[in-house]
DNA sequence: GACACCATGTAACGCGTTACATGATTGC
DNA sequence: GCAATCATGTAACGCGTTACATGGTGTC
């Protein structure tokens, strides 16, 4: 009885080897159910997730192909170079979408900023104050860039934007979470510097 | 006149190949700013920054060793396997100085729910609310467990603890910033499940 | 009897980054 | 003239994960 089920488990795992498929190849797919992408888009629209660099995505796209998740056809331009526009095929649908409601992987988060925030009794008060004015700054031009994204997502796509059945709803809850995401981070930056004015007020206090 | 800056960036270049210090090496050093701790205790700390294996802190104190940024003492327990444990040393401590004043090399982020959540049109409605369900669950989880290490601190050090002259300032930064952002996402996925449950309404207005 | 915790280490492998390589067009 | 944008690829290297290895104590 248990054999078949060994006997599927054996296939799914040579599937799996023989695709050895991992998150960014899953990443690339769900970008392509949007609509179909050169190489070099992808690696600008793979920012919602993370920033893979070309280098990694045109020879995983060759990878992907081979297994037949996807196909490309080769379209020629005047004034630019030629390109290559990938689309995802049934298999690699499919794929996908059995993929979708297995479990996640923790997330995988790596900032140095946090390592210095955690030293940061190391510098002088003022010193502190400019690396968070800093991180500030560079978290705003994040949300500007953000907040504008969203507009225009916005105006193109109406109301239909926030129904599971439109196809830029993934894209639009990703933007949504990490606008979230950013302006919080900003806060705790002001909250931080709050503290860091106390500390300063108290030294005034003693002299 | 500029051969001496390219004698001192020689120099530096040299220093730096020499230690190949990561940001790892200076997360470990910023722990032990705090207090000394044996490699394991150090896995475990550096949580509040990402979650880095005992396979890659053991061989890395050695190096920061070698290179006469810490320091170990042996200690035999009885009942418990011994240990090492690691001190900062001055060297050490003017290194991580010098580096936390530098600008931070940007964040890096990997998260394949982000793929899933990206490609939640692929599943039907049930299989996604559970999917944000999960997410919800896992996360209220580590806001929990922060809540309790806040307050923990909070009665072991007081108000002391929001002056940067504490020596736990910085790690009580890093948990109020985890509880914030593990808050928020919490507030996202619940802003989810609620444009998942204006979809079904709409369906059975329709029916 | 199995599992989790404490404690330290090594080896192999795969993923991701940096750098090398090419080339036409547009804007400052 | 220089940099940026579009567009695709390869090669080398280092970081990080998984797995192998050991062994005593305490808990279910």
């Amino acid at each position: 009885m248990s054999i078949f089920i060994y006997i599927i488990l054996y296939i799914l795992t040579a599937i799996t080897w023989r695709m050895n498929m991992n998150a960014l190849g899953y990443a690339l797919l769900s970008m392509l159910m949007r609509k179909p992408c050169s190489g070099y888009e992808l690696t600008q629209l793979l920012e919602v997730f993370w920033q893979a660099k070309h280098s990694q995505v045109y020879p995983l796209l060759t990878k992907l192909e081979q297994d037949g998740l996807v196909t490309f056809v080769h379209v020629q331009q005047t004034g630019k170079p030629d390109k290559k526009i990938y689309s995802i095929t049934d298999k690699g649908k499919a794929l996908l979408t059995q993929w979708v409601s297995k479990p996640s992987a923790p997330p995988v988060i790596r900032d140095e900023f946090l390592v210095r925030a955690y030293a940061i009794g190391l510098t002088d008060a003022n010193t502190a104050k400019r690396l968070f004015h800093e991180r500030i700054f560079s978290f705003e031009e994040k949300v500007a860039f953000r907040k504008v994204e969203i507009e225009r997502m916005q105006k193109e796509h109406g109301s239909e934007l926030e129904q599971i059945t439109c196809r830029h709803f993934g894209r639009y809850l990703l933007f949504q979470r990490k606008l979230k995401l950013e302006e919080e981070e900003i806060a705790w930056c002001h909250w931080v510097l709050g503290l860091l004015d106390n500390a300063k007020m108290k030294v005034n206090e003693k002299k």
